[in-house]
DNA sequence: CGCACCCCCTGCCGGC
DNA sequence: TGCCGGCAGGGGGTGC
């Protein structure tokens, strides 16, 4: 579920009820997440306040008071909500954390492809392993073009390799791809200077309306206090097989590769 | 190295 | 109504 700008409406939601919290305590109700959570995750954890709340591609950082990070990624379906403490609990709530200021952070997550883990800087880049941040400086049009030079992969496979470009997931990815007017299956070596400059503009563009409008909720993201994002009012061709065209009334086609679908429109997209 | 394929896990939806 | 297959925003491993 949570992309780049789910991720970032998160911990924008979050910041003003976690910044400077002390953590009081921590249950651990379920470890089986995608890697198991650590038995020394609570320990860790309880006495720590939390001095900031970071973000890079789809991974929370919660940087703690001793140095070290509180890593979480929400996987397909995980969702980070603060309430009262005394909220009642529900299905798939895998961790919970008293804090401070009298409120609970709860994660649920009910398929258990999220992960949750506390390291150094250091240990942190290793299990992340990320490219540049699309809304950063780094990610321009020489290094995109740099990264599709060369290789037999789509395009849509290089912009959704973390490694490169951190963020992107498969709601984006087409969406972006349909802005730049390129097709998803598109060779990436094949792009001309000026349609990989044209993918630059069109990541940057749709990254930020996104988060504008606080993401896209299609079934079960929410932000951190349980609201709905907007942006899947807005969508151009995910999801939106045989559906018209916004430009041109062309029925929107899906192809899948990689077990992935593409959505994308076959007169805008070459 | 890239890539096709399978796996992890639960829930939902449509077809029969 | 119930069952079954397909599919879902994530990442990772394997074998070719």
């Amino acid at each position: 579920m949570p992309e780049l700008p789910e991720v970032e409406t998160v911990r924008r939601s979050l910041e003003p009820f976690l910044k400077g919290v002390a953590i009081r305590t921590v249950a651990i109700r379920e470890p089986r997440l995608r890697r198991p959570v650590a038995d020394n995750f609570a320990e860790l954890l309880t006495g720590r306040t939390i001095a900031k709340l970071g973000r890079r591609g789809k991974y929370l950082y919660l940087y703690l008071d001793d140095g070290n990070i509180w890593l979480i990624h929400l996987g397909m379906t995980g969702q980070l909500l603060v309430e009262e403490s005394a909220g009642e609990l529900l299905p798939h709530d895998h961790v919970l954390v008293f804090l401070g200021n009298g409120r609970r952070l709860r994660y649920n997550d009910p398929r258990r492809f999220g992960l949750m883990t506390i390291g150094t800087a250091a240990e942190i880049d290793e299990v992340t392993a990320l490219g540049v941040e699309p809304l950063g400086r780094a990610f321009t049009s020489r290094y995109l073009w740099e990264k599709t030079r060369g290789t037999r992969r789509t395009i849509k496979d290089v912009l959704m390799d973390q490694r490169v470009v951190a963020g992107i997931g498969n709601i984006y990815a087409s969406e972006l791809l349909f802005r730049a007017g390129v097709q998803p299956s598109r060779i990436a070596t094949t792009l001309t200077p000026a349609a990989v400059e044209r993918l630059v503009e069109a990541t940057k563009a749709v990254l930020r309306e996104a988060i504008r409008h606080r993401g896209s909720s299609i079934s079960d993201y929410r932000d951190g206090e349980g609201k709905r994002g907007g942006f899947q009012d807005r969508f151009r061709v995910y999801d939106r097989e045989g559906q018209p065209c916004s430009k041109c009334q062309s029925r929107i086609r899906r192809e899948i590769r990689g077990g992935r679908s593409a959505f994308f429109c076959p007169r805008c997209q070459r």
